[in-house]
DNA sequence: TGTGAGCTTTGACACAGATCAACCAGAGGC
DNA sequence: GCCTCTGGTTGATCTGTGTCAAAGCTCACA
C-alpha cells in the first residue's frame, strides 16, 4: 500500500479537519497523535471488523467508503451508518465492535491503537470533548435517519439519500453557471436498499422515476447530476434540510 | 411541586447510577453538581422543549416518561428516543434542541443550568467521559432502532418495543415462581405507532394478535404480563437481545 | 343516571412496496 | 468473436400495512 501523505486525518495538516479527531490544531497533543498513527488499507468488499469482535484500534477514513451494518439471523440487513472520508470509527472505552464495518470501495484508514489513544484522551480534554461532539453529530444523523426509515415513502427515501451524498461526498463537483451538482454514486442499488430499508428493485424503480421526472440526470448507472438541489430536497420532504448530515 | 428527596439523579445517593451523569461517585465534583442542581416538573402532554429552541439546561429524568420526536411539515412524526427515569437530556456544547421533547406522563427532571454544568465538565474529566459513554449508549440504541424501523415486520416491531420496555421500565415486577414479567404500558397506541413507524390501527391489531397467540396477557388496555420473555424476544426476531437497551 | 371525550378495537377496502421472474448492459477472460 | 459474471432494469402479481369508517370502553363530570 502507498501511504497517503496529503489527504490524511493526522493533526499535522488536517485538510478535512471539521470531522477529524483533532480539530483544534493548536497544542502539543497533535504531535502525540501524529506519533502513534499508522495506515491500513482494505479492498472493496473486505470486512474491516465484524460485530462482536474485539477492536483494538480507532481511526478515521482517509479515502473510500465503508458501511456500518446490522444483520438479523435470517439475513435481513440494515445499514446503520455510512463512513465517508474523515469519518471516525471506533468507540473509545469499549472493547467490542457493535456493528459490521465493511469496505464498499477500496478504503484507506488512519488508525490509532486503542490503548495509546485512550491514554492520550485521558491526558488531553480537547480530544475527549471533540469525540463527544462527533458522537453527538452521529447521534443526530442516526435520529434523522430514523425519521427517514420510519415515515418517508420510497421516493422520499431515495431523494434523501441522494441529498446526503450530494452534501457530503468529496467527489462532488458543482457547475459554476447552472449550480448543478454532480457526483459518482459509489453504492450499489443493493447497498442503497440496505440503507433505506427497501428492496433493490424498489430502489431501481424510484431512481428511474426521479430520472423520468427530471429531478436527476444519469450518465451510465452510477454518475448522477442534480440540476436543481432545491428540487431534490423538496422531493426528500425535508423540513430539516439542516446541517445534520453535513 | 414536591422535591423528591430519594429517587433523584444527584450524586449524593445515585440510586439509579448506571445511567446517571455522575456514576463515579468518588470525588469532589459530586458536591459541585449537587450544589447547582434544581428540579422541574411537567404535566402529562406538556412540552419540555421544542426542536430549534435554545436550551439553557441539561438534566436527567427523575420520574415519568418523556419522548423525543421529529416532525415533518405535513405532520408525519417519528419518535427518535424514549426517556425513562435516569436518562439524560441535553447536549453539552450545543445551544439548540434538535428534537421536540414531550412529557408523556407527569415528569420530574433534575436539571443543571448549562453554563455551570459545562464549566464543571471542563474541570472534571470524569463527567466528560461519562457523557461520552452515555452518548455512545444512545447511539447504539438509535442504531439498533434503525434495524427495527427498516427491516422488521409490524409484529416484530411491537414485540421489540415490549421487550425494551420490559427490560427498562422501573414499574416492572417479576413473578418469582413463574418468571412472568408484568408492567404498565405508559404509552398510548399512537405514541407506540410513532415510535415504530406504524399507524395506531396496526399497533392495536398486532397487540391483539400477540394476545391471541398467548405471547402477552392484557389486563385492561395498559397492563401487560409476559408469561415467557424468551417467547417475546423470539417474536421480536432479536438476535442481539444484547444489552444495548439495558 | 346520563353524556361526552379520549382512547381503543374492529372491519372493509386500497395501495405502496415486496416478491418472483425474465431480460439487459458492460466488463473481463479466452 | 463468444461466454460468463455482476449489477441493473422492468414487468406481473401478491401481500402487509395504510386508510377510512363505525362502534366499544372507561372514566370524569354534570
Amino acid at each position: 500500500m502507498s501511504v497517503p501523505q496529503f489527504q490524511s486525518i493526522q493533526c499535522a495538516d488536517c485538510p478535512i479537519r471539521h470531522r477529524a479527531v483533532c480539530a483544534r490544531c493548536d497544542s502539543g497533543e497533535l504531535e502525540a497523535l501524529d506519533a502513534i498513527k499508522y495506515y491500513r488499507s482494505y479492498e472493496a468488499g473486505q470486512p474491516v471488523i465484524w460485530s462482536g469482535d474485539t477492536m483494538n484500534f480507532v481511526g478515521s477514513v482517509v479515502s473510500g467508503i465503508a458501511t456500518l451494518t446490522q444483520t438479523m439471523e435470517d439475513g435481513r440487513t440494515q445499514m446503520v451508518g455510512l463512513l465517508l472520508p474523515s469519518d471516525f470509527v471506533g468507540r473509545p472505552g469499549r472493547d467490542g465492535a457493535a456493528y459490521n464495518v465493511i469496505a464498499t470501495t477500496d478504503v484507506v484508514m488512519c488508525c490509532f491503537r486503542k490503548k495509546p489513544f485512550e491514554d492520550l484522551m485521558a491526558k488531553t480534554p480537547h480530544i475527549a470533548h471533540r469525540l463527544l461532539e462527533m458522537t453527538l453529530d452521529e447521534l443526530d444523523a442516526a435520529r434523522e435517519w430514523m425519521l427517514v426509515l420510519g415515515r418517508k415513502t420510497a421516493r422520499e427515501k431515495i431523494a434523501s439519500l441522494l441529498a446526503i451524498i450530494a452534501r457530503r461526498d468529496a467527489s462532488l463537483s458543482t457547475d459554476a453557471v447552472t449550480g448543478a451538482v454532480s457526483f459518482d454514486l459509489k453504492l450499489t442499488r443493493e447497498a442503497m436498499a440496505d440503507y433505506l430499508g427497501l428492496t433493490l428493485e424498489t430502489v431501481s424503480r424510484q431512481i428511474s422515476a426521479l430520472k423520468k421526472a427530471g429531478v436527476i440526470v444519469l450518465e451510465g448507472k452510477r454518475h448522477v447530476t442534480v440540476p436543481d438541489m432545491r428540487r431534490l430536497i423538496e422531493e426528500a420532504g425535508d423540513d430539516s434540510d439542516g446541517g445534520v448530515f453535513v
